[in-house]
DNA sequence: AGCACGCCGACT
DNA sequence: GTCGGCGTGCTC
């Protein structure tokens, strides 16, 4: 058998959750294009057809079934093996489908699905008298508009339409063909070339009387863009800088003064960016201890508060691997992904820079597939949210993870629940490059590496030109409740903190974790919350937009104006959102520019960005917001921050929330005392001895973690065991306790695990389906993987079972 | 996950 | 009788 000959069957991976790979023979013509990383087109199921990635070649013809062809080859998307055993490993550790990862992995401008198109084959004048008018309606807008697909006609009719259709087929009064929309996937780019030679034109356009202004500025924009030390200049480019239209630059290209030539985007040379701005003593010194914890092959863990100048190291450190050549990733949580950073690393390193979120349009998205894939210097180095992990590197150095303890690295829903943090750790030791975690309050787990002698820690304590670390005070609603110096939710004390940042044109930031209005419509007369009629939740009171919004599957209806149970009108609104508090304080600061910063007024992209610049122009006064004001922003002018009321985050019923609720407290503390100033911070709380609101007040992580890792250990919870969370779901409540008890008895089984539940998640229905879980607690001597594997195995014999067979579950890895 | 097939209740 | 509901099982 020779390798020349090439292989005759192929095993791909389809974006769907199934556990197993398929065979499809590969035509001979096509053997020479088709490797590991080829994306094929394949016939799935009676009709569909998908693109799908060849994951491994042989010539084991299996006889059990006769294997379809592939129909065509779409070229490479991952050139190196490495990436699908990325894909490989996050499928096991995480307990789901390796093509439940793809489905996230890919772009979905790389996921190809075929649609069934309609067309009327027959002359109206010879459709059948008997017909029936539904048919004749589908028939005609078949006719009318011949790329009809069945999904349309399900969306518009129903699904009785598709069986009709079926039927109109079968007759032969309507035809059906499979149709794809394929993509292009190189970029072209149009770059403009001046005439040099074309003097006297040239002078004539530049000349002060022109009447071409906007040719002449467009021109000015060239020399201006040259003279920065631009290789290519893009008629992007030209004009963004020129502020012409498209009309006044082709009137130049016809004067053949400019001239426009495509090139692929790929060619393109990037430009670099400045030097790295040289680093302090203390920086310095962090910086070699990191190449030192580097050389020791191991993951470095930088602990810096807030503005001691992580980010100018990791400049430093990208650099280095932009002169070495190779590729470096930098993870940043999704709300951070600021035009503050882009633009500051773009300072740096000009068009070396690359996005990658999900907020990008789909074709930005494969653009950067493929210009990391190519290993184009335009992708060097890419910035990008927790997804960014699964871009089709092959020559990866170094991944940098800012903010390593935020929670939005982890993707709760749905498969693969994977975090995204650990799984760049496990890509970094595929590709032998090397991690730096950052960040102000460091995950327990990852400080608890840093103990364990697995992670170097490299502390920066130092805070920029002496800035000092704001005060924090803590205020008992409860005391000032009985001495009568709360103002709806706001104290006293906070309320003169805001007004006298206000007379002194400083900035205010307050903290509410809880978007919407109110979080609970009651009745006053007979009780009844309004709830989700598919939920176990109330429903929220969106106030502006005059709605009730289920924030859990994302139902919403009107406000009520009644009681919809005894019709009493008296309903009153319980509990604060940030929608109410940004009321309250409009209503105590009648002067004061406030705006809100929370998921609802992020939505669109333009209000969000105005509000950001507003905020550094200190055209706002008092800007109050959920977790999202505490990221990523640089405000220099903040003096105030107020948190509403701390106890929610105190709370919540989960492990992880002591810690939560410490980083976040730290870091929209530290939003503060960046003005000069030293900053003011206001927590208002029921329970002022909470030892997480004392740890805050003297800024003290280390007591913070030795009080955290002692409960953990105690109680034991990770990093002390390994936790897996299996979640069991149905409609029917009686079967899904049912199967919940009996599976729990069944995993006592496994030896040495400790099995804890079943019960109810806080909210107990979403969407109409019932939830149960099962914790599964795992010593730390034991192998990881053996134990998954034999929960696994218990999972499957016990959904096999006819009575539970409906049962759906999944699991949540280190939950 | 889709999608088809097939088995049962309610309406011409 | 037929239509349409959803429960069940397969997809190379
Ligand atoms: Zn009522
Ligand atoms: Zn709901």
């Amino acid at each position: 058998m020779s390798h020349l000959v090439g292989f005759r069957f192929a095993e791909v991976l389809l974006p769907r959750p199934l556990a197993n790979g398929f065979t499809y023979e590969i035509p001979t013509e096509l053997s020479p294009h088709i490797r590991i990383g080829t994306r094929v087109l394949v016939q799935f199921g009676p009709r569909k057809i998908y693109s799908a990635i060849v994951i491994r070649l042989h010539n084991n013809a299996p006889d059990n079934y006769e294997p379809k062809q592939i129909l065509e080859v779409l070229g490479p998307v991952i050139d190196d093996v490495r990436n699908l055993q990325f894909w490989q490993w996050m499928a096991e550790y995480y307990m789901c489908t390796p093509g439940e990862v793809m489905n996230v992995a890919l772009p979905s401008r790389l996921k190809l699905e075929s649609e069934t198109q309609l067309q009327c084959l027959i002359e109206e004048e010879y459709w059948d008298e008997n017909l029936e008018a539904e048919d004749r309606e589908i028939l005609t807008i078949t006719r009318n508009s011949p790329e009809t697909t069945l999904n349309d006609l399900v969306k518009q009719y129903g699904t009785a339409a598709a069986k009709r259709a079926k039927k109109l087929v079968d007759i032969g009064v309507l035809g059906i063909k499979e149709s794809i929309k394929y993509h292009s996937l190189e970029k072209w780019i149009k770059v403009v070339h001046i005439n040099a030679h074309k003097k006297k034109e040239i002078e004539a356009i530049l000349h002060p009387k022109t009447k071409a202004k906007a040719q002449q500025n467009i021109v000015l924009a060239y020399y201006q863009l040259q003279a920065e030390g631009h290789l290519f200049i893009t008629r992007e480019m030209l004009l963004n800088r020129s502020t012409s239209t498209i009309a006044a630059l082709d009137a130049l290209v016809r004067k053949n003064i400019l001239e426009i030539r495509e090139i692929k985007e790929s060619a393109l040379f990037s430009r670099s960016g400045v030097q790295a701005a040289k680093l302090t003593e203390a920086q310095q010194e962090a910086y070699e201890k990191i190449l030192k914890t580097f050389a020791e092959n191991k993951i470095a863990l930088l602990h810096g508060i807030t503005s001691s100048g992580k980010t100018e190291l990791y400049v430093h450190l990208m650099k280095e691997i932009e002169k070495s050549g190779g590729q470096c990733l930098m993870l940043v949580p999704e709300i951070a992904l600021t035009t503050q950073l882009i633009n500051r690393l773009r300072h740096f390193f000009g068009e070396r820079v690359s996005l990658y979120h999900s907020r990008m349009t789909d074709r930005e998205r494969s653009d950067v597939w493929e210009s990391v894939r190519k290993n184009d210097p335009g992708s060097q180095l890419v910035v990008g949210a927790r997804s960014a992990i699964f871009l089709p590197f092959s020559n990866l150095k170094l991944i940098i993870i800012d903010e390593e303890h935020d929670s939005s690295y982890r993707q709760d829903a749905p498969n693969p629940r994977y975090q995204g943090r650990d799984s760049a750790i496990y890509l970094a030791t595929l590709f032998g490059a090397h991690v730096l975690l950052g960040t102000a309050t460091p995950s327990v787990e990852s400080y608890f590496n840093t103990l364990q002698g697995k992670y170097g820690l490299i502390e920066l304590h130092q805070r920029y030109e002496g800035l000092q670390l704001p005060e924090v005070h803590l205020i008992n609603i409860r005391e000032e409740k009985k001495k009568n110096r709360m103002k709806g939710n706001f104290s006293q004390t906070l309320i003169e903190a805001i007004d006298d940042a206000l007379r002194r044109k400083k900035q205010t930031i307050i903290f509410q974790n809880r978007r919407g209005y109110s979080p609970k419509l009651i009745c006053e007369d007979c009780g009844t919350v309004q709830m989700c009629d598919r939920c176990d939740i109330s429903l929220t009171i969106h106030k502006a937009v005059h709605r009730l919004k289920c924030h859990y599957c994302g139902r919403e209806k009107s406000i009520p104006p009644a009681c919809v149970v005894c019709g009493s009108i008296h309903l009153k609104m319980l509990g604060a959102g940030t929608e109410q508090i940004e009321d309250e304080l409009s209503s105590l600061f009648p002067g004061a520019r406030i705006e809100r910063l929370d998921l609802d007024t992020a939505q669109s992209k333009k209000r969000y960005n105005k509000m950001l610049t507003d905020m550094e122009s200190g055209q706002i006064d008092i800007l109050v917001g959920t977790q999202m004001v505490t990221k990523g922003l640089n405000f220099t002018k903040v003096e105030v921050v107020g948190v509403v009321n701390a106890d929610n985050l105190l709370y919540f019923p989960e492990y992880r929330a002591h810690e939560r609720a410490f980083q976040l407290l730290e870091q929209v503390a530290g939003r503060s005392g960046r003005s000069g100033q030293v900053g003011k911070v206001f927590i208002q709380t029921y329970n002022t001895g909470h030892p997480v609101l004392t740890f805050v007040k003297t800024h003290d992580y280390k007591a913070f973690y030795e009080w955290q890792s002692q409960e953990r250990k105690t109680f034991l919870y990770p990093p002390f065991v390994r936790m897996i969370h299996l979640m069991l779901r149905h409609k029917d409540l009686k079967l899904l306790q049912k199967a919940s008890i009996e599976l729990t008895s069944m995993l006592k089984s496994v030896s040495e695990i400790l099995v804890i539940g079943p019960e109810f998640p806080p909210v107990n229905r979403v969407n109409n389906y019932y939830r149960m879980g099962i914790f599964l607690k795992i010593p730390r001597n034991k192998s990881y993987l053996k134990t998954k594997r034999q929960i696994w195995s218990v999972c499957l014999d016990f959904f096999t079972h006819p009575e539970y067979k409906t049962v759906k579950f999944f699991f949540e890895v280190d939950a």
